[in-house]
RNA sequence: GGGCGAUUAGCUCAGUGGCAGAGCACUGCCUUCACACGGCAGGGGUCGCUGGUUCAAUCCCAGCAUCGCCCACCA
């Protein structure tokens, strides 16, 4: 093995290898388990969030692959409508054309094209993350058998009622020029105006002003609405006021939604261009009077001056008009929520449209009593309140989109306009018995790509067909994913997963954080702070990551400053840390949070760790390969250190297993770090060297350790391996020979299970107090600066028999590793040398003869500072003592843990005293 | 307006009704035969603020402050 571990020479190797020798496709026994992957655009390209959650689900499929489990993790893309069909737009545009000088046919003919060639660069990508998804069963929204269950669902929902056309209000996209639906808004703060307009009274007894944000849309006001109880304007009820530039008129009405306290209390209806004005419309049967074009602009109805205006430029030509004619009663500043779209980003407006709607609160109800009953469980379980708050009031879903790609909708409509749904003409003809003479067309919109989406975990799987892989892995196990998504997807797969399958799509939901810059900032192009994850695994240089955070940036004018802020952070770009070093990053960062603020300095820690999981197992390599390891058990013998190790393991097990299964990767990812660096590295490879390098060790002694350190360093590799894909199978490759475990890969190894039966108390015991001699030693010599490499002579005083016992069973341990010369026993304290550095492994003294030598200030202030902590210690335990209600109060056991600290402290603390004094009186050394 | 979350070391974050933790950064010593992507030893905290419950609160409760997110039709 090299030296120094090299994730780019090790990783896409081994996910080839098991790509082809097919390890991701379920092992089709044991118990099922299913994870559908959220499936991305097939235009994405891999961000933080995608390797984040796609690290979590590698890591459960991974675990269960291990337990022995039937596992699958479906994968697959989405068409996403609007997304894909505007790349492919952008790239017509470029050569001077449009879709339409294209037409339909030619146009979706060509995103297919584009599909085939551009489209699914993240299933790539993903490959790099090492996600073991079964590549065998990709499926992709449009595909034959996803859209077939798409027209099943629809036609079944409109047969049943659940699905309907209606022309009422929609959110519309100017500029895409299609129908949103509501979660596709984004409502945002923006400074604008509120202008205060003067509708004369045609009783010429002056004027009523309205305020409004929008004033284009008074050409389309139905009229004038007061509160019925507002006693300003309670004689005008009834009354008609001229709409200004129109010369129309139009009634002053009353209705309770007028709030009298905001602006003049006088509010222009306008029904067809605002939600509550369409709905006070509704209430007082007042004219829809639709002003606007589908790009916005003024339409026909209005007065000659203003057609054909864009709705910003006419705004202005009707204030400027309404101002000479003495209309404008003032403008103020105003803030104002602004509704776009979450693709275009173009302002949106309320618009009259014929669209499908699905009437949602029948499939609702279901939905909602499966989380109340359990049969969902929410992880963490607060995202329930976000669901029911938002299924409780949730309204119908507009499902029709007027793009070309997608689902087109099933239906088809005759001269008459009769509306016929089925799954082709053809069917259609036959079920109504259409004469041929009769002409049809079909529907031009297509389906909101959500409406594919909800449909995800059963279609995937073949339905409508029952087909076997529908049987074993419906419903799935685990929906991961983030809660910004839980209204577009998460909900609606619950809805139509139980209307269609008559079971939830999955029982569990667990809901991650998401990643976040380290300052806590979203990762946006024009941030300059965005992380590709690509990048950290295999390494990019500054400028080339300057060059990729600036080019393409909506506002040019923001490069230096984000060149600036690159440099600043990362001045030398990324070294190549690899896609295991990222992956433990992502798992030690997955705590319950909603904000995972990835912070760059982890992943360069993570890698370090890889790095010294890699010189572990060739340390051990070096000290197994070609060695006898006694791999029959009748020559091995376990030492205390082997034992503890093998005690230690199975404890991490244990934590790592419970993470898993409570979805606390931080919890499993800590655990495994702690365990291989803290006390496989630190302790057990340190305190195993005494042996293997010991002239008299026996032959049932070293292969002993020989043993414990190839079986603990495989199945460290084992339990590590869900979430470090990569170098557990490189290690392992080298190392499960050599530790007699056979086997193609570490993939569809068994994971370590906890044995009771190794847990090994007495072993840990000595282990820690073994440790706290050590480290005693140390400290001694860190604070006496004495050199590291000096042998030292320890003289032992106050041992008791437990301790004599210890000291002689692990002596070549304790020299070794404190570098001791020689340990000897004082029969009394009246031995103590005068002049010795002391340290305490609980009431036995360790002492350092200084022969002269001691630095008897830096020993003072050593000790003072000592004594000061276990003083203030025994200071806060002797007054809970002596407080009653603490005695009487508090457990038993609790009580008896203070009362040992204290007679444990006070011990110390006489002994520290003792040698404070001892020192002290030492002559002061004249130089 | 309604709902939810956060506040712990310089930074990013864990955590528990009974001795405050990690990674990175920092200080000193060490190129010792797995690893300088390393070893050893250290420094660093009024656990946002104010009350309450409790023998005991960083943790539970109430209020406040600051920051953030989601939902909602106030022109």
């Amino acid at each position: 093995m090299q030296k120094t571990y090299d994730p780019q020479n090790i990783e896409q190797a081994w996910y080839k290898t098991w790509e082809e020798r097919g390890y991701f496709a379920p092992s089709g026994s044991g118990k099922p388990y299913c994870i559908m992957i959220p499936p991305p655009n097939v235009t994405g390209r891999l961000h933080m969030g995608h390797a984040f959650q796609d690290t979590i689900m590698d890591a459960l499929i991974r675990y269960h692959r291990m337990l022995g489990d039937n596992t699958l993790w479906q994968a697959g893309t989405d068409h996403a409508g609007i997304a894909t069909q505007m790349v492919v737009e952008r790239q017509i545009n470029s050569e001077g054309k449009t879709r339409h000088d294209l037409g339909r046919d030619n146009f979706i003919a060509l995103v297919w094209d584009w599909k085939e060639h551009s489209g699914g660069g993240i299933t790539q990508q993903l490959r790099s993350m090492g996600a073991s998804l079964d590549w065998s069963r990709e499926r992709f929204t449009m595909d034959e058998g996803l859209s077939h269950a798409v027209s099943e669902v629809f036609i079944k929902l409109y047969d049943e009622g659940l699905i309907y056309r209606g022309k009422r209000l929609v959110n519309w996209d100017p500029v895409l020029h299609t129908a949103l639906s509501d979660l596709e808004v984004i409502s945002e703060e923006e400074a604008g105006n509120l202008w205060h307009m003067r509708y004369p009274l045609t009783n010429g007894e002056g004027f009523v002003v309205v305020a409004t944000t929008r004033p284009e849309t008074m050409l389309g006001d139905a009229a004038v609405a007061v509160h019925p109880d507002d006693d300003r304007y309670r004689h005008l009820i009834g009354e008609e006021v001229i709409l200004p530039l129109t010369g129309r008129n139009i009634p002053v009405i009353a209705d309770q939604y007028v709030d009298p306290e905001f602006g003049s209390g006088c509010v222009k209806i306008t029904p067809a261009h605002d939600f509550n004005d369409y709905e006070i419309g509704q209430r007082h049967n007042l004219p829809l009077i639709n002003i606007l074009t589908i790009d916005a602009a003024l339409n026909d109805t209005v007065p000659e001056p203003y057609r054909g205006l864009d709705r910003f430029e006419a705004r202005k030509q009707i204030v400027a008009d309404l101002g000479a004619q003495g209309l404008i009663d003032k403008i103020e500043d105003y803030t104002l929520t602004a509704p776009r779209g979450d693709r275009s980003h173009a302002i949106l407006e309320p618009y009259l449209t014929d669209q499908w709607y699905v009437k949602i609160k029948p499939l609702a109800k279901p939905a909602i009593e499966a989380v109340e009953k359990g049969d969902i469980r929410f992880v963490p379980d607060n995202w329930s309140k976000t669901y029911f708050e938002w299924m409780r009031n949730i309204q119908d879903w507009c499902i029709s989109r007027q793009l070309w790609w997608g689902h087109r909708i099933p239906a088809w409509y005759d001269q008459k306009g009769n509306i016929y749904v089925g799954r082709s003409e053809e069917e259609i003809r036959d079920n109504f018995n259409l004469k041929p003479d009769v002409e049809l067309r079909q529907d031009e919109d297509v389906l909101d790509t959500w409406f594919s989406s909800a449909l995800w975990p059963f279609s995937t799987l073949g339905w409508p067909e029952q087909t076997e892989e529908l049987n074993t892995f419906y419903p799935g196990n685990v929906l991961v994913t983030g809660f910004d998504i839980i209204f577009f997807w998460v909900a609606r797969m619950i809805m139509m997963g139980l209307k269609f399958t008559g079971k939830v799509p999955f029982r569990e939901i667990y809901i991650h954080g998401l990643v976040r810059d380290n300052d806590g900032q979203t990762m946006s192009k024009s941030k300059g702070n965005i992380l590709d994850p690509l990048d950290l695994i295999n390494g990019i240089d500054i400028d080339s990551l300057i060059e990729k955070r600036t080019t393409g940036l909506m506002q040019p004018h923001l490069a230096p400053k984000i060149e600036k802020i690159t440099r600043k952070h990362y001045p030398e770009g990324f070294r190549a840390y690899g896609a295991d070093a990222l992956r433990f990053t992502f798992a030690s960062l997955a705590s319950p949070s909603r904000n995972i603020n990835f912070d760059t300095g982890r992943i360069e820690g993570n890698r370090n760790f890889c790095n010294k999981l890699w010189n572990a197992a060739r340390f051990v390599l070096m000290n197994t390969e070609d060695k006898d390891c006694g791999s029959s058990g009748d020559n091995l013998e376990l030492g205390i250190a082997d034992r503890w190790i093998i005690s230690r393991l199975n404890k991490t097990v244990q934590t790592v297993s419970n993470a898993f299964t409570n979805y606390r990767f931080d919890i499993a990812a800590r655990a495994i770090y702690e365990f291989i660096w803290n006390e496989y590295c630190d302790w057990y490879v340190e305190l195993s060297k005494p042996v293997l390098y010991a002239d008299d060790a026996s032959a049932a002694r070293l292969h002993g350790t020989r043993h414990t350190l190839l079986y603990v360093l495989e199945s460290t590799l084992r339990m590590a391996h869900p979430l470090m894909p990569f170098i557990t199978e490189e290690i392992w490759q080298r190392v499960a020979p050599v530790a007699g475990v056979e086997g193609e890969t570490i993939m569809l190894q068994p994971f370590p299970e906890y044995i009771q039966e190794e847990i090994d108390v007495d072993a840990e015991h000595e282990v820690t107090w073994l440790m706290s001699f050590i480290m005693g030693v140390r400290r001694i010599r860190g604070e006496m600066d004495i050199a590291p490499g000096k042998p030292l002579p320890l003289l032992l005083s106050c041992a008791s028999d437990l301790d004599r016992d210890r000291v002689h069973r692990n002596e070549n341990c304790l020299k070794t590793l404190a570098r001791l010369k020689n340990i000897a026993f004082l029969a009394g304290s009246n031995d103590e040398p005068e002049d010795a550095a002391i340290s305490l492994v609980g009431e036995m003294k360790l002492l350092i003869p200084m022969a002269g030598l001691i630095d008897r200030d830096a020993e003072l202030a050593r000790l003072d500072k000592e004594l000061n902590k276990h003083a203030r210690e025994l200071e806060r335990n002797t007054s809970k003592l002596g407080n009653k209600q603490f005695t009487a109060n508090a457990p038993e056991d609790v009580v008896g843990k203070v009362k040992s600290r204290v007679s444990e402290l006070e011990t110390m603390i006489a002994s520290l005293k003792e040698q404070y004094k001892r020192i002290d009186n030492l002559p002061v050394q004249q130089d």
